[in-house]
DNA sequence: CTGGATCCATGTTGATACTG
DNA sequence: CAGTATCAACATGGATCCAG
């Protein structure tokens, strides 16, 4: 990532390591789960059960825990209304909702380059020897 | 990813899901250091114990799998020069290169909500109780 | 309804040694 | 130089059961 970000720009708080920051997130919305339950959150705030249907076939356990990552990174917020049966809102902030934006930029690379990937995929599996 | 790809648009050229492939970029991009020998790579070709060297504390193995990754999603080629010592040259493809681009717009993205992150991250630990 | 806790199968990674 | 092969450690995800 060298020249994306300045390693020793910002002056006091820094933290453990932009680069560090970087990953985490890669490997966040790289996971099985993350960017579907994100894309469920697009239009709006949605409860558990609710997610947990339309992400198909995701276990609760999963669920919870995708939720848990997005939460503890500030991308998604859980708001607990105390009714009896409980209900809990989840919902995209806008650092969320920005980071979406450019996951869905990757899903548009995917679509333009979908021929060079089969291609390049298909090579190597048998490019008849 | 709805509305992001159409499903059913492609007509004949049908392969798995579009869905899936996104995922699997995803994923890649995702992973410990397909990211990291992308940006080695950004300057133009280099060699397997060239990258090795730059990428620092990879080991062998993950290099070659990473590389094996690169490759068989066409972002990266492979060139053996038939030398002795055996000589072989990797480099971005243009489909690399594109999206190297929209990573590094999530490092961008990163560093734009660095406080965010980080104070999600803070009030999950200990919000004082 | 929301989710914590546990157990277990599987996949992924690292260390190490060996090869054309 | 540029890998492959093997094995052990670890992380990840699913299934299941329990609880506020």
């Amino acid at each position: 990532m060298t020249g994306v970000v300045d390693r020793e720009a910002r002056s006091t708080a820094e933290q453990p390591d932009p680069c560090d920051l970087i990953r985490s997130v890669l490997a966040r919305v790289g996971d099985k789960w993350t960017v579907v339950v994100m894309d469920e959150l697009r239009d709006g705030p949605r409860r558990f059960n609710e997610l947990r249907r339309l992400v198909s076939p995701i276990t609760q356990r999963m669920l919870t825990s995708t939720l848990r990552g997005l939460e503890s990174d500030g991308l998604a917020t859980r708001t607990v209304h105390p009714t009896v049966p409980p209900q809990v809102e989840y919902a995209l902030t806008d650092s969320g909702r920005a980071l979406l934006t450019i996951v869905k930029s990757v899903a548009t690379w995917a679509d333009t380059h979908l021929d060079t990937v089969y291609a390049a995929r298909a090579t190597l599996k048998g490019p008849k020897s």
